[in-house]
DNA sequence: CATAAGCCTTTCCGTTGCGTAAGGGTCAAG
DNA sequence: CTTGACCCTTACGCAACGGAAAGGCTTATG
């Protein structure tokens, strides 16, 4: 069987300006030409495109291609891997711009909503309100009540450049959390960065940071309901992973 | 202050050509010129400069980034948020490729080992022989000595190439339920693909495929120690959660 | 004062993987 | 014989610069 560039494009799914490519830097030279100088595929040829195409499909340069099926010394199994690697830390990267991305927005959106007219420190106000209402009386009991003034005080001070950045950095707790979560051990790398970012994110309001108040915290957040609840509605399981995250970072240091 | 070329290079951490290409394109124009024709930028364009590159750094083209910090008319919020989508979608492209690839070396590693010397057989006579003295006894009670012995010798005739189909599929079901782990929820689309992917790796082996045989067999991976193990060492509670992704998804058909 | 070092300028080619013409032959059908 | 569908090569364009060439300006030093 023979075909003609549009044949074996429409065969292929590429175009007929991609199989001339091809022949231009030699990864697919045809079976031979026409008297009228047309090139002439062969069966060998569709063999070839369908893996030069797989691995397209994979990401993979055209340069690399043409010596994974060109040269038969090449190390095909060692290429995929490093491919592979070279994947996986795109995908990296890509999360990290997500949550870039992601800290943007919810600052902007509140940006938006404050500058609107001044309701940054009502705003800030509301939060304390919650804040005494939900957690008041617990965390009074526990910590006294100087650390929770103090706390209060401290948000309220809180310039809004740290405003935005603590609840940038909860936003990330909550993305943290979900992909640590996902690798279902409290002790892996994600997981204590998750308990260190919420180290950070408590130091925006705690006046000075204690194992021991992160580890007693860690445990609230399992044992009073509405502090679980906080962390449950981004996965099930969530607090009590954080709280185990937490213990498993502030015996590790 | 004012700043040559080089020296906002060197403040902002780009290279000179690149200012000189923004300023080409329009994107960041000095704030003069000297008289002997050298650019000269300002405070101003520091600032500038340092947005531009921000969103550079979250991977936003030039031209949208001209009209972003240009064009004050443009919806910044929307914009950030269209590229939120974007990144999202390259994600799961890279998700998806991830797998592609991560099947294609296991397949070729095991490739070369069988073909290597004729392992083929063999390994699939002690996978065989493994099943059997593993879940021989509980599954035989279970389904009936028909539905296993059938099983065996499938598996025993089965193609090189199905073979390499069905050890990728497991791969894949591996990959998936960490995935749908993530999601802490057996009902949510990724938990009901990794049901439908484990009910394919079924047909692999069994004669027919009924709903409750498949159920069964998902609560056989919790009930006993070994099938769970085989479920666990993937995720922490994944033979749990994989259970009730499948009785899910039979119960939702 | 001359020279060299170290800036600066513009212009242009190269990168990847093709898309999209322009300008011109070839082939089968009506 | 014409028409239309194919084929060919050549070449510019895209994104975001890197790098080099060829030349002008400034400043320090001998």
């Amino acid at each position: 069987m023979e075909y003609s560039v549009k044949e074996l494009a429409e065969l292929s799914g590429v175009s007929s300006r991609t199989l001339r490519y091809y022949d231009e830097i030699s990864l697919l030279k045809p079976a031979r030409w026409s008297e009228a100088g047309y090139r002439v595929y062969e069966e060998k040829q569709v063999d070839l495109l369908q893996q030069i195409l797989f691995y397209r499909e994979l990401g993979i340069e055209l340069k690399e291609i043409k010596r994974i099926v060109c040269d038969p010394s090449y190390d095909q199994l060692e290429a995929l891997k490093g491919h592979y690697r070279e994947l996986e830390q795109k995908r990296n990267h890509l999360d990290q711009l997500l949550s870039t991305v992601r800290q943007t927005i919810s600052s902007r959106e509140r940006g938006i909503r404050m500058s609107d007219s001044d309701k940054f420190a009502g705003f800030k106000e509301q939060l304390i309100e919650e804040n005494e209402k939900n957690y008041g009386k617990e965390a009074r009991e526990k910590y006294g009540e100087d650390t929770i003034d103090e706390s209060n005080a401290r948000l309220r001070d809180m310039s809004e450049e740290n405003f935005e950045k603590m609840k940038a950095l909860e936003e990330d707790i909550f993305q943290l959390l979900k992909e640590a979560y996902a690798t279902g051990n409290p002790a892996s790398k994600k997981a204590q960065e998750l308990a260190d970012k919420h180290r950070q994110w408590l130091l925006y309001s705690w006046k000075s940071y204690s194992k021991e108040a992160h580890a007693g915290l860690a445990e609230m957040y399992v044992a009073d309901e509405r502090f679980k609840a906080y962390y449950e509605k981004v996965v099930q399981g969530g607090a009590q992973f954080l709280k185990e995250a937490i213990l498993n970072y502030v015996a590790s240091e």
